[in-house]
DNA sequence: TAGATTGTTAATCGATTAACAATC
DNA sequence: TAGATTGTTAATCGATTAACAATC
C-alpha cells in the first residue's frame, strides 16, 4: 500500500477528531458522519480507514473509535518514541522546544542547538541547549535520526549539511530555504510562505466572488 | 486558470531561488536548470511559469530572472500590504510575531491580541498586544481580513467563531485542530501533526530499504 | 424486514509527464 | 546552421468519486 501525502496529512486530523469522540464517550462512528463533520468525501474517509485498520467496520454502526484511535496511533508511530534533535533556539526554535504536542506524536527532541555561547547550558522548555559542534554525539549516543531545523534561512543549507555529515537521516525544516540534500535523505519542509501563498489566493477569490 | 494548492505551495519555492539568482547577477534561467535544482519537472516549472507570467521565454535562453520575481511577486501578492491580526501570544505566537519574512510577503500582523493580562499593553517583536475584546473594532480600523490563531487547541475553535463573528475572512490556523467553519470563510492549516506524519513516514520507508 | 453503512470494483477527473513543432 | 529551450497539444498516471452488492 501506497500512501500520498495528502493522504498522510490527514490521518492526524481522523486522530484529533476520534479523541474528541472518544472523550465524549462515543463508541462508534460511521464514514458519512467523518465525512461531513471534517468535509472530506465519504468514499475518501473509507479508503484512508481502511488502509489502516485491522479492525472491519460493522453495518450500519460504523467503525470502533477506540481501534480507530490505536490504528492510526500505530500506523503513525506515535506508540514508539523517536528522538529528534533542533538546531536553532531563536524565537521559532524555542517556541518548538515548548511545543506540548510533540510528546503525544511520539517525538522527543533530545537537544537544542546554538551557537550563541549565552543560551548554550541553560535550557528552554525543558530540553538543554548544546553547541552545535555536539551535534554528531548527541545524535550517536541517542540514536536520533531526525534533526528539526530552525535557524535563519541564510544559514540553512549549511547546517543540513552538517546535520548529514553527522549522520542525520531526516530533516524538518522550518527555515524558509529550499534545501539540496542525497536522495536518501528524507527532507519535510514547513513552509509559511507557501502556506500563505494558498490563504492569500483563495482570500482573494473569496472576496472577488463575493464583490461579484 | 485554477491553481491547486500544490501549485500554488510552489511558487515561493520559485521566489526564493529566482531572488537568490539574482543576487548572483543571473539574467536568464531555464526551465530544465530549475527543475534540477529544486527537483521538480522542467515540464512541470514551465507551466507554472506560464501561468503567472506576462513575458515570454527565450529559445535557447529561458526566462528573465527579473521578471519572473515581478510576476510571481504580483501574483502572490507580495507587492500590497496585507493586515492581519494574531490571537494568542504564547510561545509560538510571539514567534509569530518576531518572524521577519512576512513583511516581504506583503503580510504585515498589525496586533496581536492575549487574554493574559501581563501582556496586555506590551509590545512583542514590535507589535502591541491587545485585550481580545478589541479584535473588531482592530479588524475594522485596519481593514483587516486575516487572523492569525496561535492559541491552544482547545480554544481554537471558540477564537475561531469569535474572529468569524468580528468580521474575519480568512483564518491561518497554527493551533493543533480543525475547524468548523461557513463555507465562504478561507482557513488554511498549518498542521505540525500532518507534517510530522510525512516525515515520519517517509523516514521509515527509507531505513526499511536501508536494511534491504 | 428495511435501511444504513460497509468494502470493493469501475469511472472520472485533474495533475503531471511526454512529445514535438517553433524559434532564437 | 545546430542545438537548446520554448510553448502547446496529447498521453499517462494517480487520486478521488461514483456505483453497487454484501451485511448487520
Amino acid at each position: 500500500m501506497k500512501f500520498s501525502k495528502n493522504q498522510l496529512e490527514r490521518y492526524p486530523i481522523y486522530l484529533k477528531y476520534f479523541n474528541e469522540l472518544e472523550d465524549d464517550g462515543q463508541e462508534y462512528v460511521s464514514s458519512p458522519s467523518i465525512a461531513a463533520k471534517l468535509g472530506f468525501s465519504e468514499e475518501q474517509v473509507r479508503k484512508d480507514l481502511q488502509a489502516i485498520s485491522n479492525e472491519q467496520g460493522k453495518p450500519k454502526k460504523g467503525r470502533s473509535v477506540r481501534s480507530l484511535i490505536r490504528d492510526i496511533e500505530t500506523f503513525l508511530g506515535y506508540k514508539d518514541e523517536t528522538k529528534a534533535v533542533l538546531i536553532g533556539v531563536g524565537h521559532l526554535g524555542g517556541a518548538l522546544l515548548n511545543y506540548p504536542a510533540f510528546k503525544n506524536m511520539g517525538l522527543a527532541i533530545v537537544a537544542g542547538l546554538d551557537s550563541d555561547k549565552n543560551k548554550i547550558g541553560t535550557s528552554v522548555g525543558g530540553i538543554e541547549i548544546y553547541s552545535p559542534d555536539k551535534l554528531k554525539e548527541i545524535l550517536k549516543k541517542n540514536d536520533a535520526k531526525i534533526v528539526v531545523i530552525a535557524v535563519p534561512a541564510t544559514h540553512a543549507q549549511r547546517v543540513a549539511d552538517e546535520a548529514i555529515a553527522s549522520g542525520a537521516k531526516a530533516i524538518w525544516n522550518f527555515a524558509p530555504a529550499h534545501l539540496e540534500v542525497e536522495e536518501n535523505i528524507v527532507v519535510e519542509n514547513v513552509n509559511l510562505a507557501s502556506s500563505l501563498a494558498v490563504l492569500s489566493h483563495r482570500l482573494n477569490l473569496a472576496v472577488a466572488k463575493e464583490r461579484k
